[in-house]
DNA sequence: GAGTTTGAAACT
DNA sequence: CAGTTTCAAACTC
């Protein structure tokens, strides 16, 4: 059925291409409700059986968890499937470019992989425990954190599987490769029967193994199957007209809640309304509006196609963001909506499972978008949504970083591969959309296509890529290629890992860390962080979250005095200085002037917690962190040695270290126009909020966002904080229960910053893809804002960390979460994220800057659900 | 593109 | 927790 209904989508899709997200929702208090969406789904037919089925399977949620999230997740599988989809589809343009006719018969490629992911999915929904967790994927997450957790959908992943991919502890890396590409296609086969777990779990087995311990499957079932999907709303996304705001509320959003039911829809796509709502808002005028509205059953189908995009363009939120900014592309918007939108539409496929969807809403607002024609171009908006994000976090940041060069990658995957490069997310990794593009790309192909393409250059195609195995291989040849390509240049933001014996289980891997599955632009041979594994890099990640529970949180944090005092003072500039390396560098001969040092890398000052030997970093030495945290706006105002220093290396891309100055300052002071915020990954966030609570205080996720313009003028300076970029790559966080785990361990986090990120591109490494918590991260903490300062836009979580107890601002997650539609300012929580927002939201936002989240308190959205999240957000993450 | 350097992650 | 090894990125040539 689902199947049928994709095609439908599909074709639809095809026809037209417009669609609208929405989501969020929000959430607050209720997180659980059903959504509208769920509901939404359920007229949709086809996807309502799919979702169901897939609500089913998944999680258990952690159990803990509430309930509230309860709502089961939605499988993983669902989630690749509807990625798939979503890849087939992924623009109408695109496909109108590449062929139509193609693009059709990807769709039914991918409705047959839905097909079986279908099935599993069913048997994952019987199960219904699953919790779908939206990741959202950017920022706008936030409140999709919350509301996320249940859902990660994110496009990525679902996670459901987890149980058993905790079972499979064992494996491990030890794989060796085989064959990267190959790979591909051989797991995503087991991986579609088996949704579970894990068949690659061989490799998988090995590499846990060591972990054995690793997890309990059990546990990890719980978590794993949850779904999250996220909705990123990029914050600034939210303007739009639609919406934004009222997206914020979104309804919709509910969808989770029950899950399943209803709720869903309206992340995921509200179904017709939202879209009409949307559509209006932008432009009805245009074809995507029509089409939406026009269609019935297929428009529902275009819709969860676009929703799908729409995940995928969450999770490049950011990029839109950025696109537009940078761009200036008024379109951005769109793009961003669309991102939104995907987010939503992912969500949406979740929710076909409905049961979960409620959850999310919570969060959310979504966004939504409307694309337009193939081309077309505009799109709506959407609202946002919130955030919550928590991928999105890493997520996102790196979608801002990439955000300029994102578009810039994208276009040049697109053009070596021609077209479509990215894989769809929904195949194999989950996310990925695109796996030229980094992960923004990926996102937002669907609607922005246009505008995207415009922006990308070939959009189109690459979204168009679909599924599954041909993504996956495709990724990985197209990957090679653009890693060849693109490799080199990090800038394009496209970067990602090349990875030979890690499998890229491990935190070596910077996709893995970045809670980011692998994609084509990876060279990594013997990967095992793909979608289709998603059980393994559960697994994996419990196995290394048990062993520390922070290993996945972003490693750049604000700290709350900085950040109250750059805010206080200057609001912007402060961010960046503000951010710090969690853990500091242990730098011997770089002198932090390198990327080597990932202080610098990170585009932060090195701190107190540097163990850095002769530091020169030209973002603030330690010494000076030691001084007082003036040095930061020191650095700011040129002082420091920044100036001086200068112009270390590259980490600017910008070649001196003062462009970058100043363009962070620009940033600041010129907030794109589309700042998006991000969110954090919503996964993770859970993890995050758990272990934040538990370890830290508050770690405050972070959110980020970008802003493309200031991505790229900002990135430079901006902290860097974790992105990959890729949104869609999200992988699944890990469960809860790893958190748990986690929690004890956490001790070690020191300091507590916050977490930030800062524009450019971010090696994976500093994203977080913390779980939809953090997103809440957004949450600002109560503080300051502070987050315009970066100008890169970044989304400052702030952790503050260390607090230990609990989040600080934890209660309101839920609220925080419900950024809401908002796009841009995902204001989760009312509180800190208000602050932010209010202070510039969508300036903030827009100017990508950053967002800076604090306090999260991580749960968003129930706090009850607070575990229950933190269980189901884990997995979002990649695995 | 190959080879070296570097410091984090993993391991003991 | 320290010391060592492993790893992949950053950098150099
Ligand atoms: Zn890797
Ligand atoms: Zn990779
Ligand atoms: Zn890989
Ligand atoms: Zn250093
Ligand atoms: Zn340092
Ligand atoms: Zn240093």
């Amino acid at each position: 059925m689902v199947v049928e209904e994709e095609q439908d989508e599909d074709r639809a899709q095809c026809r037209t291409s417009a669609v609208v997200v929405t989501r969020p929702a929000t959430i607050d208090s209720s997180p659980v409700q059903e959504s509208p969406f769920s509901n939404y789904l359920n007229t949709l037919s086809p996807i309502k059986s799919a979702k169901a089925a897939n609500v089913g399977q998944t999680f258990h949620g952690i159990n803990s968890s509430p309930i509230v999230f309860a709502s089961p997740t939605i499988s993983s599988q669902r989630n690749n499937i509807h990625l798939k989809r979503i890849r087939m589809f992924e623009s109408p343009n695109d496909v109108r470019k590449d062929d139509p006719t193609d693009s059709c018969q990807r769709s039914k490629e991918l409705v047959d992989l839905c097909g079986n992911a279908s099935d599993d999915v069913n048997k994952e929904i019987s199960d219904s425990k699953d919790m779908l967790r939206v990741q959202s994927c950017s920022s706008s997450s936030i409140v999709d954190a919350f509301l996320a957790d249940p859902f990660e959908a994110d496009c990525t992943k679902f996670t459901h599987s987890s149980g058993r991919q905790v079972n499979c502890s064992k494996s491990t890396l030890d794989f060796d490769h085989e064959g990267d590409s190959t790979k591909g296609s051989e797991r995503e086969g087991t991986d579609l029967q088996h949704v579970s777990p894990r068949r690659s779990s061989p490799d998988a087995d090995e590499l846990f193994s060591s972990d054995g311990p690793a997890v309990g499957a059990e546990e990890y079932h719980g978590i794993g199957p949850s779904f999250s999907v996220r909705c990123d709303v990029p914050v600034g996304d939210l303007p739009i007209d639609d919406g934004g705001d009222q997206s914020g509320i979104d309804p919709v959003l509910d969808i989770k809640g029950g899950s399943h039911v209803g709720p869903s829809p309206s992340h995921v796509l509200p179904p017709r309304d939202p879209f009409q709502d949307s559509e209006v808002n932008e432009n009805p005028g245009e074809d995507a509006s029509g089409s939406l509205r026009l269609l019935d059953d297929t428009q529902h189908r275009e819709v969860l196609y676009q929703q799908r995009f729409l995940l995928r363009r969450c999770l490049r939120f950011d990029d839109m963001f950025l696109d537009d900014s940078s761009n200036s592309l008024g379109p951005m918007s769109n793009d961003v909506n669309s991102l939104g939108s995907l987010a939503v539409e992912d969500l949406g496929n979740l929710d076909l499972s409905e049961e979960t969807s409620t959850f999310i809403k919570p969060s959310v607002s979504t966004v939504i978008s409307v694309i337009t024609g193939p081309e077309g171009k505009r799109s709506a908006i959407t609202t946002s949504k919130p955030s919550g994000i928590g991928l999105h976090l890493n997520s996102i940041v790196g979608a801002r970083s990439f955000d300029s060069r994102e578009t810039i990658c994208m276009k040049h995957e697109s053009d070596n591969h021609g077209g479509r490069d990215s894989i769809p997310v929904g195949a194999g990794t989950g996310i990925l959309l695109d796996k030229n593009a980094t992960f923004p790309h990926d996102v937002v192909d669907p609607h922005n296509f246009t505008n995207a393409q415009e922006h990308y250059g070939t959009p189109h195609d690459k979204r168009m890529i679909p599924l599954g195995f041909s993504e996956t291989e495709f990724a990985q040849t197209t990957a090679k290629r653009r890693r060849k390509a693109s490799n080199a240049s990090d800038t394009d933001g496209c970067k990602r890992c090349s990875c030979k014996k890690s499998r890229c289980l491990k935190l070596y891997c910077d996709c893995f860390a970045a809670g980011l599955f692998c994609t084509e632009p990876c060279a990594c041979q013997g990967c095992l962080n793909r979608f289709e594994e998603q059980d393994t890099v559960l697994a994996a990640r419990e196995l290394i979250e048990s062993r520390n529970p922070l290993a996945f949180a972003p490693k750049i944090v604000l700290s709350n005095k900085e950040l109250d005092r750059t805010i206080g003072e200057d609001g912007i500039m402060s961010t960046p200085s503000s951010s710090r390396h969690k853990k500091g560098c242990n730098c011997k001969r770089s002198m932090c002037q390198k990327k080597y040092c990932e202080c610098y890398q990170a585009n932060v000052g090195c701190s107190d917690n540097c163990r850095c030997e002769g530091c020169k970093n030209v973002f603030g030495t330690k010494e000076a962190s030691l001084e007082g945290t003036g040095n930061v706006k020191l650095a700011m105002g040129g002082t420091y040695s920044r100036d001086h220093l200068m112009p270390p290396t590259p980490s600017f891309q910008f070649s001196d270290s003062r462009k970058g100055l100043q363009r962070s300052r620009l940033a600041i002071e010129c907030p794109s126009p589309n700042s998006s915020v991000k969110l954090g990954a919503a996964g993770w966030s859970r993890e995050m909020q758990s272990e934040v609570s538990k370890e830290s205080s508050t770690l405050e996720t972070i959110a980020d966002f970008i802003d493309s313009d200031f991505s790229e003028k900002a990135d430079e300076f901006a902290p860097k904080h974790d992105s990959l970029g890729g949104s869609s790559n999200l992988a699944p966080l890990s469960s809860p229960t790893t958190m748990k785990s986690s929690s004890e361990s956490s001790k070690t986090e020191p300091t507590p910053f916050t977490i930030c990120y800062g524009g450019g591109h971010p090696p994976s490494r500093f994203l977080w893809r913390g779980g939809s918590l953090e997103t809440p991260g957004i949450v600002s903490g109560g503080e300051k804002s502070h987050l315009d300062d970066n100008p890169g836009g970044k989304v400052y979580g702030n952790l503050e960390d260390d607090a230990p107890g609990v989040p600080k601002d934890v209660p309101s997650p839920t609220k925080p979460v419900i950024v809401g539609s908002p796009n841009r300012k995902r204001v989760s929580s009312p509180h800190k994220q208000v602050q932010e927002c209010r202070i510039n939201p969508s300036t903030a936002l827009r100017s990508g800057g950053k967002f800076i989240l604090k306090a999260v308190p991580s749960f968003p959205p129930l706090t009850p659900l607070l575990e229950p999240r933190s269980n189901t957000s884990e997995p979002h993450g990649p695995p």
